[in-house]
DNA sequence: CATGAATGAGAGTTCATTCAT
DNA sequence: GATGAATGAACTCTCATTCAT
C-alpha cells in the first residue's frame, strides 16, 4: 500500500502528475487493461521509475485506490461533523450534496470505484470493496440512529433496509453524474448546480416519505 | 450485431456450447481481458471459426450481450403481463422475485451486465447501457402509472424520482446476490429462498412507505 | 518435455533450424541468459511461434536438452553393442573415440551439458543431471563388470572408484575438445585425428595401469 | 582487476561484507544473471558506490574472482611446502584433503569456479580459466616430478597424462562435495569426515595403481 | 565521496487477427 | 466451411549504468 520513499520525496507537482495519470488510466480501463506504458508516456517519465516507486502494477493500483478512498472518507467525515444538530432530511441532503461536490471535483475517483466493483482479478478487491461499503453503511446508520433517538422516524421502520435503500439510491445518483447512461430520466447528468440542488431535495423527499399514502 | 449465417446454421448444441463459453469468458473477465483462445479451447473449435462466425471480438461480444438482454426482457415482460391486476406492492415484489430468479438461473448474464457497466472501451457500450436502463425504467414507470390510475399512490409523488429509487434499490439487491461485498448487512448473499422472500417484502415495504411518520 | 504437435509437423528443415538456433543459444549462454529474441531473429520466425511450439522458455529448454541426451545415449549404446567381445582396453578406447567423434559432430551438445552443470535455476536441473551421470556410470560399470568376469582386472580393484576415475577423466578429455582451457598441457584441443587417437591410447593406458610400479 | 583506492581504504568490516555479498551473488547466479541490485541491498550501500569502487560489473567480478583464486593458491602452496618429504601417495592424499577442507570452508569459491567454467560472456574468462588449470597442473606436475626423482614411479609413465587423470579425478571429487549429482555412486556428498578420509585413500590408491594386474 | 533517482533497452509472455490449406 | 500456424504489437517487469546532488 505504501510507495517507496523515493516517490514521496518527489516534487509535489510531479507526484500529482503521476497520481493523476495513474488514476485516469485505472478509472478509464480498470485494473488489468490499464497500461503502465500509457501512464509513463503521459507523465513523461521512464517506465522503470514507476516500478521503482511502487514495486509493481498491483502496488501502484493499491496506492492510487487507497488515496482515493481516504479522500472520500475525509469528505464524508466533515459533512457528518458539520451537521450533527440538523434534522435527518437536511443531513441527507447535505451528504448527497457533498457527494456530488466530491464527484464533480474528482470524477476520476468515482469511476475508479465503479471499475473496481466490476473487475474480478483486482488485488484485494474483495477486502477493498467490503471496507468501502461498510464505511458507507455505517455512516448512514449513524445518521438514522440519531434520527430515531430524536423521534424523527416512523414506528416500525427497519433501519437496515432503509440504509440499504438510501445507500443504493445515493450511489446511483452519483453514478449518474459521471455515467450518462445511469441517469435514468432524471436529467442528473449535465444538470447545473441549481437544478441539482432541486433534484437532491426531491430524491431525499422520496426516500423519506415513500410513495404510498 | 448479427453473426454470419454460417453460425446460425450450426447444430443447436454446438451453437449453445459456443454461446455459453463466450458468455462465461466475458462475464468472468470483462471485454478486453476476455480471451478468445480460452473460449475456443473450451469449446474445442478452431480459432478461425470464431472470426468466421462473428467477424471479430467486438462482433462476438455484441451478439452475446444482445442475447442476454433479450432473455432479461422476455422474463420481465412475462412478469408484467402476469400481474396486471395485482396491487403495486405485489407487482414490485413479483418483479424483484423474478429478478432474483433470473439472476440465480443465469448468474453469468448478471455479471456480464455489471462488467459492461464498468468498462470503457466496450463497443457501443453507451448505447447498450442506455437502452437497458431505459427499458428498466419504462418497465417500472408503467407499473407506477397504473398504480396512480388506480389511486394507489400518495398525492404529490414524483414518479420519475420514485422510479429512480426503486430501480437503484432493486439493482443493488440483485448485485448483492452475486457480489458478497454489495450485501450491506442485509444478509442477501447466501440467504435461502424463504429468507429472500422476507427480505424482498421488507425492501418493498420500505420503498413504498418511506421512513418518516 | 514434449513440444506442441504444431512444431513436430513443421518441415524438417525448419525444425532443424529452430533446434540448432536454440541449442546454440542455450549452450552459449546457459539457461537464464539465453535470449528467445536472439533465437527467433536468427531463425527468422515470429517470437510468438516459439511460445506456440513450446509453451514457454522452460519447455523449449527441456525439449532441446532432452533431444541432446537422447542423441548421446544412442551413440553410446551403439558403441557398447559393437564391442562386447573386445578386451577392456579396447572398449574404453572405442568409447572415448566415440565420445570424441560425437563431441566433434555435435560440439553444441557438450557445451549445453557443461552449462547445465553450472547453473542453479535451470528447470529440473537436479533430475536431469542425476540421470545423465547415472547413465554414464552404469555404462562404465557394465564394461568393468564384464572385464572382471573375464579376469581382466587386478584383484582388489574397487570398481566404484575405478568408474569414478574413468568417468571423470573421459569427461575432462571431452571438455578439453571444446573448451581450450581444460586442455591441461595434453594438446587435445586442436589436435588432428591421428594425434587424438594416440592421446586416447595414452589416457586409457594410464587409467588401466596407474603410475606406480 | 584492481578496485579504486576508495574501496581499499574502506573499513575492513565493510569491505568484507561487500566481498561476501558479491561472491555469494556471483556463485549463486553466474556472471550475467548476478544482480548488482541484490548485492547492494544485501550490504546496505548505495548502488552508485559499487560503480565508484569497481568501475562496472566486470570490474567487480574480476576482483572477486581474483581474490578467490589467490585464496586457493595460498592454500595449495601451504600443503605442498608442508609435505615435501612425504611419499607421493601421502602427498596426493594431503592435497585432496586440503581441497576438501577448502571447499567446505569456502563453498562459495568452488561454485564460483564451476560457474565460470560454463559461462561464455564472462570477461577474460579464457585467460582466467587457463591460468587456473595451468596452476593446478603445475602443482601436480611438481609432485610427480619429485616422485620420479625419488624412484616412486613405474618406468614409462607418461607424466602429462597422469597429471591430467589426477587433476580430473580430484576436480570431480571436489565437485561432488558441492553438487550432489556429481557424486556418482561414491557417496561423497553428505559423507562425514571419517568416511571422506577413507574415500580419499581409495581414490588415491586407484589413481596410483590403475585397474589391471 | 556517497547517494539513489532516472533511465531505457531488453527480458518472457499473451493475444486478436489473418490467411493458406 | 473449417482449420490452426504465423504474426507482431503490446504487455509487465528487471537491470546495469549514469549523474546531479
Amino acid at each position: 500500500m505504501e510507495p517507496n520513499p523515493t516517490f514521496l520525496n518527489l516534487p509535489e507537482e510531479k507526484k500529482r502528475r503521476i497520481e493523476k495519470a495513474a488514476a485516469d488510466e485505472f478509472s478509464d480501463n480498470g485494473y488489468r487493461s490499464a497500461s503502465i506504458n500509457t501512464i509513463v508516456s503521459k507523465v513523461g517519465i521512464a517506465k522503470g521509475s514507476i516500478f521503482q516507486y511502487f514495486g509493481d502494477k498491483k502496488g501502484l493500483f493499491l496506492f492510487i485506490f487507497g488515496q482515493s478512498v481516504d479522500k472520500v472518507k475525509n469528505y464524508l467525515k466533515e459533512v457528518r461533523d458539520a451537521t450533527t444538530e440538523a434534522p435527518l432530511h437536511l443531513r441527507l441532503e447535505e451528504t448527497l450534496k457533498a457527494g456530488v461536490d466530491f464527484t464533480q471535483k474528482h470524477p476520476v475517483i468515482y469511476r475508479l470505484y465503479v471499475r473496481t466493483l466490476a473487475e474480478k482479478e483486482i488485488p484485494f478487491r474483495a477486502e477493498i470493496l467490503t471496507s468501502i461499503r461498510n464505511y458507507s453503511l455505517e455512516y448512514l446508520r449513524s445518521l438514522l440512529d440519531t434520527a430515531r433517538e430524536k423521534g424523527e422516524l416512523r414506528d416500525g421502520v427497519n433501519i437496515d433496509v432503509a440504509c440499504f435503500v438510501i445507500d443504493a439510491s445515493m450511489d446511483r445518483f452519483l453514478q449518474a453524474l459521471t455515467l450518462p447512461h445511469m441517469d435514468g430520466g432524471l436529467g442528473i447528468h449535465n444538470a447545473d448546480e441549481k437544478e441539482l440542488e432541486i433534484k437532491i431535495k426531491h430524491l431525499c423527499d422520496s426516500l423519506l416519505s415513500g410513495v404510498t399514502p
